[in-house]
RNA sequence: GGUGCCUUAGCUCAGUUGGUAGAGCAAUGGACUGAAAAUCCAUGUGUCCCUGGUUCGAUUCCUGGAGGCACCA
């Protein structure tokens, strides 16, 4: 018999930990994340992970698991979890993947195409250059290198055109000859639940959730973080608002408010995301009972 | 109570020498194959506070009213 991933998915603050722990024990079975900042051991309240209480009843992977430290990325998470998935298909014929990062969803159901991994001196003399020259000297360099990908490329977008000539400095190969779109089939199959709330009722959940992440000391945490700020892990909701007003660049007032609008504007971008997905079959995260009843009919 | 100023998009405000209006922010829609909670793109009809008058035509000028702010009593 084929072996199943159910995974739960949705915007963040609806509730998928709480739907999570509660298929998990019905199930008695373990959770793998696919929540891009959940990885990160140093964001403790920032990032909104299932309390320890909670990790402890239900065994859960990829949570907490790397230092925000580490050079990660979507790629290297496509690896781990497949291999992860697979050594924990041995015990159970059930497997649960929750979270919101709609890229590291697609590692896990797709995959990627093979890329070689760059190196870093190519992706920081890239950004030097991009600094220096602006976005014109991206787009000349891969209309020259790559005009392929330059085609349909976003060229307002620089994040998209150094990945495009990142590779080919790396690797001497222009980005698009990787890309194939070839889907990986998987060996198990997947069931993708959605959980999705009322626009107005969502916002007041981030609210009242960020009003209580201060309240149990994200200040004192991004205080202590500090230091990291550059790092990209950091380039995160909540930490890079109460950085600026560490810097004295807005009152606290203002980076709590700066904060509830960022989850906002996260929310809408994770919905965007999720909503081309036609294999999504969505509940209110209400319905626990339509929930269980929808995973144990396949 | 008097005088002056203000009332236009969810908010802050421009503007129309009279021909029914536009910015910023918010909001919404979207893109996204190794930095993704990142990065990027697109989208502006609203009794122009109410009332009456002048006018071919008023959000714009005038009368009266309501609300706000400031100063003087």
């Amino acid at each position: 018999m084929k072996k199943k991933l159910i995974v739960i998915l949705g915007p963040t603050a609806v509730g998928k930990t709480s739907v999570s722990l509660e298929i998990a024990t019905f199930l008695k079975t373990e959770i793998i994340s696919f929540d891009s900042r959940q990885f990160y051991k140093e964001l403790k309240i920032g990032s909104a992970p299932p309390d320890k209480h909670e990790l402890k009843r239900i065994p859960h992977h990829f949570i907490h698991n790397l230092s925000i430290k580490d050079n990660y990325n979507s790629g290297i998470y496509e690896n781990e979890a497949i291999n992860k998935l697979n050594i924990l298909f041995k015990k159970y014929d059930t497997l649960i993947a929750v979270g919101g990062s709609g890229l590291y969803l697609d590692a896990i159901c797709k995959g990627f195409d093979i890329i070689p991994n760059i190196k870093k001196q190519d992706r920081e003399h890239i950004n030097k250059k991009y600094k220096q020259y602006g976005i014109e000297w991206l787009n000349d360099q891969i209309k020259k290198v790559d005009p392929k990908y330059y085609s349909i490329v976003d060229k307002k977008n620089p994040r998209r055109l150094i990945r495009g000539l990142e590779v080919f400095y790396s690797t001497g190969e222009p980005y698009s000859s990787y890309r194939n779109k070839n889907r990986k089939e998987r060996s198990f199959e997947i069931i993708k639940i959605g959980l999705y709330m009322k626009r107005e009722d969502l916002y007041e959940k981030i609210n009242q959730r960020v009003d209580s992440m201060i309240k149990i000391g994200l200040l004192r945490e991004v205080i202590s973080l500090q230091k990291y700020k550059s790092l990209n892990p950091l380039k995160t909701v909540g930490y890079d608002e109460l950085f600026k007003y560490l810097e004295n660049k807005t009152t606290l007032e203002e980076a709590i408010t700066e904060i509830k609008q960022n989850t906002r504007r996260l929310a809408k971008r994770q919905i965007t995301w999720f909503k081309k997905d036609k294999t999504i079959e969505w509940f209110n995260t209400k319905e626990r009972d339509e929930i269980t009843s929808f995973i144990e009919s396949h």
